[in-house]
RNA sequence: AUCCUGGUAGCUCAAUUGGAUAGAGCAACAGCCUUCUAAGCUGUAGGUUGGGGGUUCGAGUCCCCCCCAGGAUGCCA
């Protein structure tokens, strides 16, 4: 029998499997490598008698190159012959004979190792580079199914600060992502513009309020109040009831109170936008919790008929106890509503209209049981669709507390990242003498540094707010890869030579060519990997080590001056790697330099 | 108290999801700018993967027990 713990762990383990089955749905993976791996698959099949199916899943990639491109390990096999692995490896790399498009097969130790031709995989996937460009790591995967990704969703009561920029990043790239992945994208920014901090925020204005203020710069007033209100109501708990009430009066359609709301909301909603604008990141529809008042009744109705909730001490709840997810409350005592409430209407409105394969939500991790309890009651009401409802979790920025007032605003951040790297640009005026918009190019640097700081770590990692972490330009940061990107347009501007694909694929001798060769074979697969998982970190990880793949060659390799065959397939090679790590870095979400 | 996440080099993080000798960056030290951007490159040094058991050919990764940190746990969102 399952403990109710288990039983609570069955949505995500449903959610898995939906990920696999997306992960395997495509047989065709547009991507040549496939091709030398299929022909390992079935040249192995003769000889080791198990399916393909079987040998697929145990081909390998070696955790260092210079072993080989594939890995076949042979512990299981070993189980079934009763003989050591290092063996069975042994007699399989002599029974395998010539291999179509692979170099050499060896066995070392307990693997038999494979290694496609240099020369045929780096025409493959420099020739697919050459052609596809921009699209160059683009499926249809998602054969244009829906997907609605809910992000960035600020509190309109509260300050967009250094903590918002991560869903609103982590959302953005993912929305990039899957449009690669052929998807159909809804972006959805979700504001909260309803609920008791309203009640407060009016009670502040009514008090201390100036409309000149409000005006001047609406988001840092508006947090001045609701930060001077808390703490007035820490010494008067007194000031909570009567946001309570005010709240009521909104619910209640009061239009004295909501005249103050709707004032709260436009202006923020103009700041918000100016902010998104200067981050390159724009929404397919703007929401809120305050549109779904009608809605809402129609799923309490529901709810009611259904007879999930029940009374308890004047307020109605959910027991989700034997889910291991405590009780979820619907409606407080005084009859308002609550998110949750508001949440179950905006998804199931948003079924009705969108009919999505999948809804992401990029909400921090200390809402994990909200969204649990959430999907869980959904799934009650018999929305078959509730397992296809993803909460993207992510852990926070520590050292941001809004009640406190101790935050940093995401519009700050930007400016100093801004200043900071107008100042490092010109130590080298030479340089800096050639932009055309010295100030468009720091921002773009500032911006590219704080957006990989920000996604670069795994999204469940909390962190704790840095300036110099985050502004840091030097080593493993989106500076590096703006330079890499940077660099190799300087080369296209400066060697004189022309790009084509007309170039001898055989003249890569030198190792770091061959490394860097390999890695842009990964790319598609890493595309799809972050789309899978949700992660754009992977995505980061792989074009740093691009850049860093880049950075080794380009000092050993020049374009300039060499004779014309090396310099031409140089600079195939070169600006192969920019076009891919341009194409990873507008994932991300940064703008590209040519020159910094 | 219960539940969820994390814990890897002095610091910040990786590790292709159970595979081969655990890798990068920062900080430190030693080198490289008459040649396409030095926001870069090369090298040195840095580890009992929080601790202890277990599962197996094989564990940083999976299971159990502790320790530490963060978060959540009905009238906020």
């Amino acid at each position: 029998m399952r403990t109710p713990k288990e039983r609570g762990n069955l949505g995500v383990v449903e959610l898995i499997s939906s990920d696999e089955q997306l992960a395997t749905s495509n047989d065709l993976w547009g991507f040549q490598v496939t091709k030398f791996k299929k022909n390992i698959i079935s040249g192995l099949a003769k000889v080791v008698n198990l399916p393909e199916e079987n040998i697929e899943r145990m081909l390998e990639i070696p955790t260092e190159s210079n072993r080989g491109d594939f890995a076949f390990p042979c512990f299981q096999l070993s189980k079934i012959r009763h003989q050591p692995p290092s063996e069975i490896a042994m007699t399989i790399a002599k029974e395998l004979g010539k291999i179509e498009g692979i170099s050499s097969v060896e066995n070392i130790g307990p693997y038999v190792n494979f290694r496609v031709d240099n020369t045929i995989l780096t025409k493959e996937i420099l020739s697919e580079i050459y052609q596809k460009k921009e699209k160059f790591g683009e499926t249809d995967i998602g054969s244009n199914q829906t997907i609605v990704i809910d992000y960035s969703s600020p509190n309109i009561a509260k300050p967009f600060h250094v903590g918002h920029l991560r869903s609103t990043i982590i959302g953005n790239c993912l929305k990039n992502v899957y449009q690669a992945l052929g998807y159909k994208v809804i972006s959805i920014n979700y504001l909260g513009d309803w609920g008791k901090q309203f009640g407060l925020l009016v009670l502040a204005f009514q008090k201390w309020g100036d409309k000149e203020k409000l005006k001047e710069d609406p988001l840092k007033y508006l947090y001045k109040l609701y930060v001077k209100v808390n703490q007035a109501a820490e010494e008067d708990p007194s000031l909570h009831s009567k946001a309570r009430e005010l709240f009521k009066r909104m619910e209640n359609k009061d239009s004295e109170i909501l005249e103050y709301w709707r004032k709260f909301r436009a202006l923020s909603i103009k700041k918000y936008e100016e902010i998104y604008n200067r981050l390159g990141i724009s929404f397919d529809v703007y929401s809120g919790e305050s549109q779904y008042n009608e809605y809402m009744k129609k799923i309490i109705g529901e709810i009611k008929d259904k007879k999930l909730w029940q009374s308890s001490q004047g307020a109605k709840i959910i027991d989700l106890q034997e889910y291991n997810l405590n009780i979820a409350l619907l409606k407080k005592e005084d009859g308002t509503t609550l998110y949750l409430t508001r949440d179950i209407a905006a998804a199931d409105e948003r079924y009705q209209k969108y009919h999505f394969h999948k809804m992401l939500y990029v909400v921090g991790t200390d809402q994990k049981l909200h969204f649990e309890q959430l999907f869980k009651i959904l799934e009650l009401l018999g929305r078959k669709w509730a397992s296809h409802c993803i909460h993207v979790d992510f852990g926070r920025v520590q050292g941001m507390s809004t009640r406190k007032g101790k935050v940093i605003f995401l519009e700050d951040l930007l400016d100093e990242g801004q200043k900071r790297a107008l100042e490092k640009m010109k130590t080298n005026l030479e340089k800096f003498s050639q932009l055309s918009n010295a100030k468009l190019t720091a921002d773009i640097c500032g911006l590219s540094a704080i957006i990989f700081a920000d996604l670069s770590n795994k999204r469940i990692k909390n962190y704790e707010f840095d300036w110099n972490k985050i502004l840091n330009f030097e080593g493993d940061t989106g500076l590096y890869l703006q330079n890499a990107h940077a660099r190799i347009a300087g080369i296209m501007r400066k060697s004189g030579i022309e790009l084509t694909d007309r170039i001898d694929y055989s003249l890569f001798k030198e190792k770091e060519a061959v490394s860097l060769i390999r890695w842009l074979t990964g790319y598609p697969e890493i595309v799809k990997l972050a789309g899978e998982k949700y992660e754009p970190s992977f995505l980061c990880t792989y074009l740093l080590e691009l850049a860093r793949y880049f950075h080794k060659a380009y000092h050993l390799m020049r374009v300039k001056g060499e004779v014309s065959t090396i310099a031409r397939a140089r600079m195939n090679l070169f600006w192969a790697t920019k076009q891919v790590l341009g194409n990873g870095m507008k994932f991300l979400g940064m703008k590209l330099l040519e020159r910094m």
